[in-house]
DNA sequence: ATAATAACGAGA
DNA sequence: CTCGTTATTATC
């Protein structure tokens, strides 16, 4: 039933017309009379009888396409669980609106198929088993041991264990990381190897998911790859087109427009290609025998659906690579804490590549304090550059080299740090971040609302506090100004550049919007870090590491001369992390302080937002586990007010569960207030 | 929205 | 105890 009420979700029985019997297959959407009025719905699964006692009959079958998989209605419902929401909601983002005219000229003469993948996916069954997708048990039962279900096998143990001379793939790039022939050879072979990969500074990531995704054609099975955002499914898209030609592929976006997305489903969905590349809206995407899930950058925000249940498509797609034994590649140059926690849990392997060679193609990178006073070079001065910084870019316009400038965007809330040593203000009694209500108020917790009038700094024992954000744009113009004669770009919010050419040239960009340099950059130039350090995120370390890493990979090795300069205190640890080019150290730091804090993916934590009396009545009817606990109220916007609700991992089913009929039984009485559930939202504070 | 069902209370 | 009225709940 196409309703987002949490108390209907769930099925209900219709009696289907002769009229009507040879279209109402499973998949197809239905028109039904439901309290009265025609509602939209899905036909899940036809049966020879019902438990109710008088049913009513199937109004229409709104067209013949069972646009609906019986795979991905197990994942909707797999999905709907863990974000304690509807299957209606996920059914929304999972099948694109219909469009007549593209239906048509698909449906020609390819009816769909619905073989099972080779994993035994059962129609309509239920949960396969109790695990999560990092491999930590859903409830009691003890963690998997360190025999991971399908982790990337070693050389030795596969050598001959392969089905009858299957299709080899050379692995190309994927040489650079010692388990990654494995992992396309396994991927080959239809087995459901789980990896999760840090790309090489310089790394072409495209090309090298092009060769996975070739690997798993080559062994007769489909591929879902979900990238961010337009520039990088073009890029993906250019190089899967290299790989396997024109026509294998079809890509999925909710920006390419209604028909052309439509279009692109149910080719995949009829079977017409095997391979869909897209943005989040792909994550869904129906494909036959289903062998790989990938997903590159994970820790981008555009990867966190923003409509309900707010699902991860990291999430959907570990989800849904283990319902169905598939395989998984979680990717970027930088590692999440999420993505951690899969490597220690044992769910998924480590591809990285060996150090000498990590080093070998990283950039030489330098940090460099952000003191402009100490630039005695007058063109620094004037740019407010720290000299060191623009030393460098100078030398490498002298070199005809492009150089790269990042500067953050403006508009992010300043959070709270210490005035000292700049270490985040956290509140004493539950590590949220402390946050300024007015210039001269105290600092209050933005989670638990308790007010930190003595704070002393944990770090440094300092008491007086600072908040930071400084004029980025500005600067970033002056530096035009600092090389006159050098044609200056920018790349940002109105108008992003794929590519630059590779001469002297000035690019400013901001995060997530730097283009590839033809051959590569000769400098890149991290500027105002603080506001990206300080932002009141719990990810703003992470988030910090990602921006750079990413930029810093369109560098040119430090072999062929391409510098890095951050302009940042090299001794925080984000900095740190980039200047050895080592994320997996750092995400793995960052996890651990998050089991210490308490802090997802650590432990699973949802939100509940919305006018006072409906978020604790909605928290009172909840039958939440025992051992959680419940944080706050804190403001949110418009008035509202916001309850955090955390336990640990193995009662995260519990705790959506419970949270889910809780908000069923306040629209089954119909309380007028609406509240918002969010499970792991992506920003806590 | 509407029908069923449960709850309630007045009158036989 | 029964019937009629009203609140509640489920909605094939």
């Amino acid at each position: 039933m196409d309703v987002p009420l949490p108390h209907l979700d769930r099925p209900f029985d219709y009696l289907v017309p002769e009229a009507l019997d040879a279209d109402a297959r499973p998949g197809v959407r239905v028109k039904v009379r439901f309290a009265g009025q025609l509602v939209d719905g899905w036909l899940l699964e036809r049966a020879e009888s019902s438990e109710h006692p008088k049913l009513a009959y199937l109004e229409k079958v709104v067209s013949p396409v069972p646009v609906l998989s019986p795979e991905v209605a197990r994942l909707a419902r797999a999905v709907a669980d863990r974000y304690a929401g509807s299957l209606a909601d996920v059914l929304r983002l999972a099948v694109p609106p219909r469009h007549a005219r593209a239906e048509k000229a698909v449906t020609t003469d390819t009816p769909p198929t619905d073989e099972p993948a080779p994993g035994g996916t059962e129609p309509d069954g239920s949960p396969a088993d109790g695990t999560e997708p990092d491999g930590s048990p859903a409830d009691g039962t003890a963690p998997a041991d360190g025999t991971a279900p399908g982790g990337v096998p070693s050389e030795a143990a596969d050598a001959g264990a392969r089905p009858g001379g299957r299709a080899e793939v050379d692995p190309r790039g994927w040489r650079d990381y010692p388990a990654g022939p494995a992992l396309l050879r396994a991927l080959t072979d239809g087995r459901p190897a789980r990896a999760v990969w840090s790309a090489l500074p310089g790394e072409d990531w495209a090309d090298r998911y092009a060769d996975a995704v070739a690997a798993t054609v080559a062994g007769g099975r489909g591929a879902v790859v979900v990238v961010a955002d337009a520039r990088d499914l073009d890029r993906l898209d250019a190089a899967l087109t290299a790989v396997l030609g024109a026509g294998r592929h079809v890509r999925l976006a909710a920006a390419d427009g209604p028909a052309r997305r439509y279009r692109a489903f149910l080719t995949a969905r009829t079977g017409g290609v095997d391979v869909v590349i897209g943005t989040r809206a792909a994550m869904f995407a129906p494909v036959r025998r289903l062998g790989l899930v990938a997903i590159w950058d994970d820790g981008d925000d555009l990867h966190a659906e923003p409509r309900a249940p707010y699902p991860h498509a990291r999430d959907v797609l570990l989800t849904r690579a283990q319902l169905g034994d598939i395989a998984a590649v979680v990717g970027g140059y930088a590692r999440t804490a999420e993505a951690q926690l899969l490597v220690e849990t044992g769910w998924a392997r480590e591809v990285v590549a060996d150090r000498a060679v990590v080093r070998a193609r990283t950039p030489a990178l330098a940090p460099t304090g952000d003191d402009p006073q100490l630039a005695r070079d007058p063109g620094a001065a004037s740019a407010r550059l720290p000299s060191l910084a623009w030393t460098t870019a100078r030398d490498a316009l002298r070199a005809d080299l492009p150089v790269l400038v990042q500067v953050p965007r403006r508009g992010y809330v300043p959070s709270v740090a210490c005035a000292d040593c700049r270490a985040p203000a956290r509140c004493p009694h539950c590590a949220g971040p402390l946050a300024l209500p007015s210039a001269q108020g105290t600092p209050a917790c933005r989670w638990c609302g308790r007010v930190a009038a003595a704070y002393a700094c944990p770090e440094c024992g300092g008491r007086r506090l600072r908040a930071s954000v400084t004029g980025a744009r500005r600067t970033a113009e002056e530096l035009g100004r600092a090389f006159p004669g050098v044609p200056v770009r920018t790349s940002g919010r109105e108008e992003v550049l794929a590519t630059v050419p590779g001469g002297a040239g000035l690019v400013i960009a901001t995060p997530g919007a730097e283009p590839v340099a033809e051959g590569g950059y000769g400098a890149v130039l991290l500027l105002d870090s603080w506001a990206l350090l300080t932002r009141a995120d719990l990810r703003a370390g992470e988030e910090a590491l990602r921006r750079w890493m990413a930029a810093a990979a369109l560098a040119r090795p430090g072999t062929a001369g391409g510098r890095v300069v951050v302009v940042a205190d090299g001794a925080l640890a984000p900095v740190q992390a980039l200047l050895r080019w080592d994320s997996a150290w750092f995400a793995a730091r960052e996890l651990a302080e998050r089991r210490e804090l308490g802090f997802p993916p650590a432990v699973r934590m949802a939100s509940v937002t919305g006018a006072a009396e409906a978020v604790a009545d909605l928290l009172a009817g909840a039958r939440l586990p025992g051992d959680a606990e419940v944080l706050g109220p804190v403001p949110a916007d418009e008035g509202r007010e916001r309850m955090l609700v955390r336990v640990p991992r193995s009662r995260a089913a519990a705790m959506a569960e419970a949270l889910h009929a809780a908000a069923g039984q306040r629209s089954a009485r119909k309380a007028a207030d609406p509240v918002r559930l969010q499970v792991d939202p992506l920003t806590l504070f």
